[in-house]
DNA sequence: ATAGGCTAGTACGCGTCCGAAACGATCGGG
DNA sequence: CCCGATCGTTTCGGACGCGTACTAGCCTAT
């Protein structure tokens, strides 16, 4: 069955989610961070910059960037395709999945608690 | 009844919404700024810089440059609370209102296009 | 072999955000 | 009437993201 939302449970499940992430205080993802994490993890590889790039609609550097931050933080990693070394192949690390359980299972809770 | 999502359910809702925001480009709006944007339309009013700040567990400089972030954009206004000129006030606008209206609009079919 | 195309990354200048500390304005109790 | 407390803002140096333009490496078809 479908999930219908009414106006006020879906911003209010936005406002709650995002509070949660604000008061966490670990995290700090940009919008555009965070939609390229979850791409990541929930598009099936391999996943390139370009790829990354058309998809979001932003330019390469954009996705640079990002793949700079995130990997400093352990999130992702990147490594070179060595059946065409122009491309940069982005993985998941065991970091970053248990990153996105985390995240789940706040927006779960959230949800759930809509209509107590 | 009770909103139940499955784990992949709830990241992929995640993903897509954020991903719209991202592909629209108009919204540049931060994690903070969300989260106040939010409280400031959902919960009752009034609000102040310090109510703001003790709910996100943030600082003040923070609640101020992102009320002038976001004046400057039109989605908030302020006032100087007469009855206590120390306190400032902050209001909603036709603009901000709107702007949720679309984020709704989104979070709604979202959640739908779930499970089609 | 080489020219032209792809890929990802880098350089630059600009704007914005951050945390910590200090500031001016305002209130209220003694 | 003052003096301490409270409130919001400003300032400072540093970090980061942005878009544009450019670079370096790789591949492939001629």
């Amino acid at each position: 069955m479908a999930i219908e939302l009414k106006p006020t449970e879906a911003l209010k499940l936005w406002h709650d989610v995002n509070l949660d992430l604000v008061r966490d205080g670990e995290t700090d993802l940009t919008t555009r961070q965070m939609t390229i994490l979850l791409t990541i993890y929930l598009d099936p590889p391999p996943h390139t910059v370009r790829g990354l790039a058309k998809k979001l609609a932003v330019t390469k550097p954009v996705i640079t960037r990002a793949l700079d931050t995130m990997g400093k933080a352990g999130l992702v990693t990147r490594r070179r395709d060595e059946a065409d070394r122009r491309n940069v192949i982005i993985q998941r690390t065991v970091q970053g999945s248990l990153y996105l359980d985390r995240l789940s299972d706040l927006i779960i809770a959230r949800a759930h608690a809509l209509r107590p």
